[in-house]
DNA sequence: AGTCTCCGAATTGTATGCAATTCCTCTCAA
DNA sequence: TTGAGAGGAATTGCATACAATTCGGAGACT
């Protein structure tokens, strides 16, 4: 169900190379899963025995997961999962929008038709998943929806930032999961992109894909007053 | 003249905490400003006695840079900096000229009138140094420039997200500051960027802003093809 | 000559010990 | 009772030794 934070995540199931390779998947997966808390402190020694290897790749492995934002470290202090500010938030939602619509603008204008069909597959899967009643499913095929359009826009590295900074806000989306109602609303937002695209109209595209992550947004700030 | 990386390094010239960090900051350094050229190899032991350390902080150094993408390693091998291929190239150019639009789009709406009188400073600062035939002050100038719309975005992550997309396709533009006709085009390009700004014009700004990057990977495609 | 295989040197990955810094607690004074 | 300060325990930073893997070349074979 998690986000793939790296196209590497994908050639999984043979044995991890380095111990620290494989810490920085497991932590970055516990972070985005929510196993591992905003402001959860690591600590490395207890890091280490709890997966039986020297402090050394445990250091590394959070070392590599600095530069991706999902940790943050001081000097001779514990490294603790991020945890941005409200104001912080807020800005990276406004970025995952324009993201998300740039690559839903692109994939208008640059996908084949194989990859549209794709999309539309993506999109009936999805549509049948809201009867199921079941979040934590349709949100993993939510993230593959997603992850298709991103690979539609032709250009690996706009993919890369709008994927990494879903993941980077995932944490601060638990909520959605519990909401069913949210399930109809979300198809349908995504039913005006995926017509977007499949039209070729990249301007509305953009436009209905900016809306839909604005959404999401407003769901995030909505449960956060409610605490 | 270089990029920063972080805004942390504006807190230089206090004593570095940690080797690592120390060690990290002049590693990106030294790829941004291209005394590391894409390709090159980073061998830890090479490293650990230039800079008379042992090879856990070098090694913790080039664990921070892989996920910011300026460096990439496989396991046994030594780490390299990073060498896109032209295609990831015009993609990250893509999506810079996308980000930095963006950023223009949201600092037109957004600047208070102190930081549009700043903008306008800087601006007149570029004007003064095209006389002056020094490209790489122009360059440092330059990025004070971009620098300031970024914080008028009023985004911090979106900021980040562009300011770490500039640096990383900062190595390929070394051609750009020999090329002394380029500064009045770009101070001309930069002019209608800076008057849609002040007068609020967020979606002339972001076409002015998106222009002007494009006419910058222009100038890299012409480069490459010259070789 | 060309190619394949194997072995040793070189390099990276991990464990461990010590140094440096933080933080936690106890004491003492206002 | 509260606050400041000192000292020790705990934690992070770094150095070094060893293990695991890769790379390059010598030699054999076709």
């Amino acid at each position: 169900m998690s986000i793939m934070l790296t196209h590497e995540v994908a050639e999984t199931d043979w044995p991890r190379r380095t111990r620290a390779e494989e810490l920085r998947m497991r932590l970055a997966d516990d972070i985005v899963r929510g196993q591992l808390a905003p402001g959860a402190a690591l600590d490395e020694i207890e890091l280490a025995k709890r997966f039986s290897v020297s402090r050394t790749p445990v250091r590394e492995a959070i070392r590599m997961l600095t530069s991706s934002g999902l940790v943050e470290v001081r000097a001779h202090r514990a490294a603790v999962v991020a945890r941005p500010t409200h104001e912080h938030l807020i800005g990276m939602f406004e970025a995952m929008a324009e993201l998300e619509a740039l690559c839903a603008g692109y994939a208008a204008k640059r996908m084949s038709s194989a990859e549209r069909h794709a999309l539309a597959g993506v999109h009936e899967r999805l549509r049948l998943l809201i009867q199921d009643g079941d979040p934590l499913r349709y949100h993993e095929i939510n993230e593959a929806f997603h992850a298709v359009i991103y690979a539609g826009a032709h250009n690996a590295y706009l993919a890369e930032l709008t994927l990494s900074t879903r993941a980077r806000v995932q944490p601060f989306r638990r909520a959605q999961f519990r909401n069913l109602g949210r399930l109809t609303k979300s198809h349908a937002e995504h039913d005006r992109v995926v017509q977007a695209i499949l039209r070729g109209d990249g301007l509305l595209a953009t436009q209905n894909m900016y809306a839909h992550i604005i959404k999401v947004r407003d769901e995030y700030e909505h449960y956060t007053e409610t605490i």
